[in-house]
RNA sequence: GGAGAGAUGGCUGAGUGGUCGAAAGCGCUCCCCUGCUAAGGGAGUAUACGUUAAUAGCGUAUCGAGGGUUCGAAUCCCUCUCUCUCCGCCA
């Protein structure tokens, strides 16, 4: 949520903002409504002071014996008004908010303009792409000749878009998962934990989710509304939602493993082949919450803990910053590192790293206090995927593939897979 | 799944439908007195929103949440949530 404050003192430089993103702000409508609002509630508060002055009038009255009657018959009709003017009320305010919560965050000054991902700007790159003296096969082949992947077993249990891992490649998966936990939480100073899989509409609410994003997202068809986790930056993030942190205990890092589920509504037709987009996988998320002028910082060094990830993996990646048509909902902006998969000859999102700036702390009313008796101040939030345990297990075997089938495991994975050096093919039973 | 108890300000804890935003104690802040391994006295001590130059006043709302009854609800009624205890069942 934008700072209301802002919305009023300034409507028209928000608007000039979210027009990067090519969203439109009607400034003067709103402007319209906020005066509507603002009189409605003058109204209304004058008609409550109505009602309690008359309230204690007729206490006092029959405290001292006297008859009520004709302070009763005096106050007979104010209820009336009174439920009338604050029903509008209500409804100028419902209108309001809804308008609100369906604004963008602000973008950064440094964000690129362009209308989509084709004006993403690279700004670095890491590794050279591997040349093949072969043709490259991508994760699907190599995957089943390793036996390894098995999307007809899958599609028979749940249908497309899910995957069955199996041997090798199923405990490569776990090995890059536990490589990533250990590495942001033995050299990055981040916090493990654990955390819940399905989660109220509020949780959603706050960082974003929701009530925009409901079709990306899977509900549960119970009593309870729960919602499956489209990552877990949403039950991280809200570890702090209500809450009055200690300056001194800033930043919070945290990192967590946990499945994803999103319905990829609206992306038939892209990427249906392999497990690039599926409605389950897995993630390392990292989540911070740091002090309002720390977080452009936090941003670079967050994204540097994705990096170093596919740094020791020894995979070639570059950096890309969004831009300002490309930007999420929640942020302010992004970077996503784009690992390269030879099976494809493309750079792929493997990773996106954002700064939401005061954005989702408003929404869940995550604060922290400079000193003691200070007022409480919005934190900032951050997040990235560090990373995608999927698609990294889909670059690693492309990347590591050779002539034979066999898939190379790289250093840094050994010894999470006692000691083993490669993948090989099976021949099929 | 069954049975019961509870939810009040930073904390503990009162509260009869009527000056209750809420007693008292603790804690904290300031002042006074006093003087030194102290004690005593006094005043103050929630948040949000509106109004405003104002973190001054004033107004409105908030006693787990949401409804209802009433001129008036922390107090009565309904629904829900959460916490705790016991039993059962499990990972």
């Amino acid at each position: 949520m934008i700072d209301p404050k802002l919305l009023r003192s300034d409507p028209a430089g928000v608007a000039a903002n979210l027009a990067r993103r090519g969203f439109s702000f009607d400034a003067d409508a709103f402007s319209k409504l906020d005066a509507e609002r603002k009189a409605l509630q003058v109204e209304v508060e004058a008609l409550r002071k109505q009602r309690n002055d008359s309230a204690k009038q007729i206490g006092q009255a029959k405290a001292r014996g006297e008859d009520p009657a004709p302070l009763l018959a005096a106050v007979q009709n104010l209820g009336d008004s009174l439920d009338t003017a604050s029903q509008r009320l209500d409804s100028a305010q419902a209108e309001l908010s809804a308008l609100v919560e369906g604004m963008p965050n602000l973008l950064y000054d440094d964000v690129p303009d362009g209308p989509d991902e084709s004006a993403n700007v690279e700004i670095r790159r890491n590794g050279e792409p591997a040349t093949f003296a072969f043709e490259p096969r991508d994760h699907v082949e190599i995957g089943e000749a390793l036996r390894g992947i098995d999307f007809e077993a899958a599609a028979g249990i749940s249908g497309s878009r899910f995957s069955v891992l199996r041997g090798g490649v199923a405990r490569l998966q776990r090995a890059l998962i536990q490589f990533m936990l250990d590495l942001h939480t033995n050299e990055h100073g981040y916090e493990e934990v654990y955390v819940p899989y399905l989660v109220e509409p509020h949780a959603m609410h706050g960082t974003g989710q929701l009530p925009k994003f409901a079709a990306d997202s899977f509900r549960t068809d119970g009593e309870r509304e729960l919602y499956l986790i489209p990552t877990a930056e949403v039950p991280v993030t809200n570890l702090a939602r209500g809450a009055i942190l200690d300056a001194a205990d800033l930043p919070l890092k945290f990192v967590a493993h946990t499945p994803c589920f999103r319905s990829e509504a609206g992306s038939y037709g892209r990427d249906t082949r392999g497990m690039i987009r599926q409605h389950q996988f897995e993630k390392v998320e990292m989540v911070q919450l740091v002090m309002p002028e720390d977080s452009a910082d936090a941003l670079e060094s967050l994204t540097g803990h994705a990096e170093t990830v596919l740094k020791r993996l020894e995979l070639p990646y570059r950096v890309v910053t969004l831009a300002s048509g490309d930007v999420g909902f929640s942020a302010a902006k992004t970077y996503d590192l784009e690992v390269w998969l030879p099976g494809q000859s493309a750079y792929r999102e493997i990773s996106s790293c954002s700064n939401f700036t005061s954005f989702q702390a408003r929404r869940m009313q995550a604060r922290f206090r400079r000193r003691d008796g200070e007022k409480p101040e919005l934190v900032h939030t951050l997040n990235g995927s560090g990373l995608a345990a999927g698609r990294c297990l889909v670059a690693v075997l492309e990347n590591f593939q050779s002539a034979d089938g066999t898939v190379a495991i790289p250093d840094a994975l050994r010894p999470y897979l006692g000691g083993q050096s490669a993948l090989k093919p099976q021949s099929s039973a």
